[in-house]
RNA sequence: CGGGGCGUGGCUCAGCUUGGCUAGAGCACUCGGUUCGGGACUGAGAGGUCGGCGGUUCAAAUCCGCCCGCCCCGACCA
């Protein structure tokens, strides 16, 4: 239950996070140092961003599996650049059953490695090609500074986990998944993404590419939202994945893994919410309507809770997924304010007024106060209700591209880009070294975000270098 | 892991400097009455080994030591 006002987003906003995160009831501190309980509402809208994202593997082929938790500590060395990037947050289990274990077992950080070694039994000809796996689960990284849903010890995600005959097929598979989470980003969580490639320094630890999704926090500041690897055959040289071609000829594997976590609902609170709390995209929002009976006495009681369950009827009957709130222990005000901390996209107000007009109040989230108010009749109330929830899905889309542009800049020497990038994203011709990046990191706090994906045509020169370059970074601090 | 801050009913905190009598307040909670279209009012009540351990003292929330935990800021990451 929420209490009194957040902090503002402007004036603070980390704390507007913090306090925001569990005043909406989305999660809660466990007892264990990093890790976080996840509440019904936040899972349920984990649960809506997952169907979104299963229907959407499942149409282009995948299908889920379940491996374990527990990892061989000798699988995570078997890759270098995978163990260099793994090995400071593993957790390790060395005791079971109150005896030492003969080897130790790593807590799952992420499974390729265990992928692997199952593939390498699994794959045999380039008939069982290709494999189209992916993982529900949670996964552990010894994270030393945490926060609720963007950085925790334990987090939940889907982990893809795919094998392919050619270079060619597994960079196309990679290239789909990333098309796969910008699809979902756009028309489901309504967050603007930019689609790029990372740089060696910022890429996954054993990949040879990683691409990702970018997507601008309300404090400017970039979040990497969702990945799609390359592995090459990196892993499977490390594992022996192997199969015997048409030439009858034994190759190895190119493999490919994507992941998307519960760090998507810290993107969406980011980006969505405003001074009075989160603001969720219809598609995904558990609740999309809620409705506030609003009465004096007996007298009224009975009539406004009829038109009450006959609206509810109505919505429930297209499909909408609508809550009464009818605590009798809290006013109606008091509701309003409740209902907006959680981010409901829109609410109905029902009276004894409404009752003797045949119409409801609706609210928009997006649009607080009066304006986001309007009277409509109680007839048609479902395709009413259905047209304002698209219409708030749009409007916050829109709303989040208009910020991101706003506050994106193009600097054409380094004295500009320090000055821009205090205050939000630059967009760069660049020709830099992995040194350069860490100079400017260690100077500036920007990192690489990516190359954009999509490219101007032509050339300019590299703000930094001063060399003449066809390409473009976008620099951000970042999450 | 380095720097800073904080641990007192469920939450936010006061009390600690200068040790002492029954450890307080607001919010939340329970029961009753009045309320209800933007965070209601009122009366009664319940709830605390003062983070833990040890020390000093006739006496410790208060002074001393050690430990634990949490939050914020920095190096690594979805």
């Amino acid at each position: 239950m929420s209490g009194e006002k957040l902090p503002s987003r402007t004036e603070d906003f980390s704390e507007w996070y913090n306090q925001l995160v569990l005043r909406a009831d989305l999660a809660d501190y466990a007892p264990v140092r990093g890790c976080m309980i996840i509440k019904p509402y936040g899972w349920t809208l984990w649960e809506n961003i997952q169907q979104a994202l299963d229907r959407r593997f499942k149409a282009t082929g995948h299908v889920n599996a379940g491996f374990p938790m527990f990892i061989p500590k000798s699988f995570l060395d078997r890759e270098k650049e995978h163990v260099e990037g793994f090995s400071p947050e593993l957790a390790v289990v060395t005791i079971g059953g109150g005896e030492e274990l003969e080897e130790p077992l790593v807590v799952r950080p992420t499974s390729e490695t265990i992928i692997g070694y199952a593939y390498s039994k699994w794959i045999k000809s380039y008939r069982d090609l290709p494999v189209l796996i992916n993982l529900w689960n949670s996964v552990v990284r010894w994270e030393l500074r945490t926060k609720l849903f963007l950085r925790t010890a334990e987090f939940w995600w889907q982990e893809g986990h795919t094998a392919h005959a050619t270079y060619e097929e597994a960079e196309a598979e990679t290239l789909q998944m990333l098309n796969v989470y910008e699809d979902f980003a756009l028309n489901e969580a309504a967050l603007p993404v930019v689609k790029g490639l990372k740089t060696e320094s910022e890429k996954f630890a054993g990949a040879l590419k990683s691409y990702t999704i970018e997507a601008m926090m309300g404090d400017t500041k970039a979040l990497q939202s969702g990945t799609s690897h390359n592995l090459g055959q990196n892993f499977a040289r490390a594992f022996n994945i192997q199969y015997l071609d048409r030439n009858n000829e034994l190759q190895y594997c190119w493999t490919t893994s994507w992941g998307l976590s519960t760090r998507i609902i810290g993107a969406i609170i980011m980006t969505h919410g405003d001074d009075q709390g989160l603001i969720l995209p219809p598609h995904l929002a558990p609740w999309q309507v809620v409705i506030v009976p609003i009465f004096r006495n007996d007298a009224e009681q009975g009539p406004v809770l009829a038109a009450v369950e006959q609206v509810k009827a109505e919505l429930l009957g297209a499909g909408l997924r609508v809550k009464v709130d009818d605590r009798d222990t809290v006013s109606p005000g008091f509701k309003f304010n409740d209902w907006e901390m959680r981010g409901v996209p829109l609410r109905i107000e029902i009276g004894p007024k409404d009752v003797e007009t045949g119409t409801v109040a609706l609210a928009r989230r997006d649009r607080p106060g009066k304006a986001g108010k309007s009277s409509v009749p109680q007839t048609g109330i479902a395709s009413h209700v259905a047209e304002a929830l698209m219409e708030i899905q749009a409007a916050l889309f829109e709303r989040a591209l208009a910020f991101r542009k706003a506050n994106t800049y193009e600097p054409k020497n380094y004295a500009e880009f320090k000055e821009v990038v205090e205050k939000g994203w630059a967009r760069v011709w660049w020709a830099g070294s992995r040194e350069d990046e860490a100079r400017i990191k260690e100077e500036t706090k920007a990192t690489v975000r990516c190359l954009p994906l999509e490219q101007p045509d032509g050339e300019g020169i590299c703000f930094y270098t001063g060399r003449p370059t066809r390409q473009q970074a976008i620099f951000a601090r970042a999450y």
